[in-house]
Order: structure tokens, then sequence, then C-alpha cells
DNA sequence: TTGATTGTATACTAAATCAATATAGTATTG
DNA sequence: CAATACTATATTGATTTAGTATACAATCAA
């Protein structure tokens, strides 16, 4: 499971992603739209600069602005940047790898083995789904 | 990222599974091959024996035996009898699903969307895989 | 039948992580 | 200069993780 932390950095995003260009939202509507608790997501967002994903803008007329253009920004990377490791083992992890300290051969791991293909296909997934794809598909299941 | 609890169930069952059958191992022999914490893993061969993967014998020449053949034994259902739900979205799981709160609509829900197609093939392969599957791989490397 | 051996069952705990809240700022604009 | 909005840390309560500890129950050999 990815943190409650991480979902609500997801849909903040999204909702940058769906604000006009050049003005973005403050943390008030945000919050609001997306029923998420107004604290937490000011960490959340500060944790978001940090990473590159947004800017901000102090002062009466503030608020935030998505940096990168949806088709640019990844799944993967982004949760990586809120969350940490995606990997399920860290011997698996290619940004936070780590050798088990019990293991006699990291090659001949069954666990290692056993996860391997699995997480391959799965990073796989998460690092090639753009943003922009995402915001696409929902659209297109407007009339559903 | 499993946790160390998996971890070890893994090892423990992979051990098992190249135990002799009609033997099996005892908690001894476990920790001592795979360097595992004996009371930690104490509890975690209670939980598997609970979740039917193996059996136990008590008394001076007890020990633990697999139950089920490894071609059997899938990954997927093991790390989720020890560790719980896979999926990473709550409203993504097929065994412990639960709705987002916070969520107007979950088809439209684009961080939903956005893990969907990724958790899918992530399960598939992990449901897919057998034991004996992963055994066979790693001796197959044997003189790599 | 007794005692050594091995598994069973709970209870407990220290540390880390999670999901927030609280407090005290700093910058911007009308 | 005051209201508004973002920034930066500290704190907190709950939960989870990764074990340990303690006491008990079954089995078997001598």
């Amino acid at each position: 499971m990815i943190s409650q932390r991480a979902r609500y950095a997801f849909k903040a995003i999204v909702a940058l992603a769906r604000a006009k260009p050049g003005v973005g939202l403050q943390i008030r509507q945000l919050c609001e739209q997306e029923k998420l608790p107004r604290k937490f997501l000011e960490q959340i967002l500060l944790s978001l600069k940090a990473s590159g994903y947004i800017s901000s803008r102090r002062g009466r007329d503030g608020g935030y602005e998505l940096l990168k253009p949806p088709d640019l920004i990844c799944i993967g990377p982004m949760l990586r940047a809120v969350d940490g490791p995606i990997a399920p083992l860290s011997c698996l992890s290619r940004t936070a790898y780590r050798r088990c300290s019990d293991c006699r051969s990291e090659t001949h791991c069954e666990v290692r083995l056993a996860f391997a293909k699995a997480y391959e296909t799965y990073l796989a997934a998460l690092e090639s789904t753009t943003l922009a794809q995402v915001l696409q598909q929902t659209d297109s299941l407007v009339s559903v």
C-alpha cells in the first residue's frame, strides 16, 4: 500500500494539472476540492516543491503551480519522491539498493528471484505511464 | 517493501521445500542455515502453519514440513498470507477492498487509474509464479 | 515415569513510521 | 500595516514492526 501522504500528493498534483496554467491553485482550494487535511497537505506540497514538481508564490494572491508539463511527469518517480523506494526488496531497488545482511549469494537468492520479474514489469509500467496519459484516460470516461 | 517477516517466511518456505520430504527441518536448523532470529521465526512458522503452508510435529524428533508441493505454491498468495494485502491502494485490492472515503467517483479516480494497470501486471506475475519455478530457476544458475 | 527436547501460545517492549496538529514565523499585496 | 498565503519545525497519538520473554504442552528415549 502506498501511504496516505502519497495518495494526497497525487491528488494535489492531479488538481494542479487540471488548473489553469499560469494561475494554479491555493492550498485552500486544494484541500476543499479534494477533501484533504490542510496542514498535512502543506507539508506534502513543500516536499513536492523540494523535489521540483511544483512552484509556489507567497502572499495574498499566492498559490501553487505545476512546474513540468503532465506528459513529462511519470507516476513512478513521483511515487518514489514522496514515499521512498518502490521495490519489494532493497536488493532489487535501483535508487536505494542495499544488500541483505543475511544472504549468501544475491544472484542465487530465491526470494529475490521470486520478485524480480514481477517487480520489473511493475516498475516499467509505473515509469512509463505519464500524468498526461492518466488525465486523458479519465477524461475519455466522462460519459460512463 | 515487503516486511522482514515476509522475507523470513519466504526463506523458511524455500528451505523446507529443499529439505527431504517426509523429514522436514527443525527450527534450530532453519535459523542456523538462514541466519534468522529464532523466536521471531517461531511466530512466523506458526502463522504459516495457520494458513496451511506447513505442518509441524512436536517432541524430540519434531520439526516442520511443507504441506503443499512447490508447484502448487504461488508467490502472491503466500505474500498476502504473511503481509496482508498487496495492492498499492485499498480500492484496487481484491481480497481487502475498501473504498477511499475521500473520492467522488471510483471509476474516474486518477490515482486509482494511475496504478491500476501496473498493479494488474504485478499481481498477475506474483500469482502465476510458483515456488517450484523459482527453485528451478535458482538451480539452473548453479554454475554461474 | 521422568526429563530432555521441540513446538505452542501469549504477553510484552523498544523503536520506527504514519498521519496528522500546533506554533511561530516570512513574504506579498491592497 | 493588516490580511492572506506559504514556510519551517516541533510535537503528538496511534499503529506497525521486529523482535524478546515467559510459561506451557506434546513427544520420545532411557
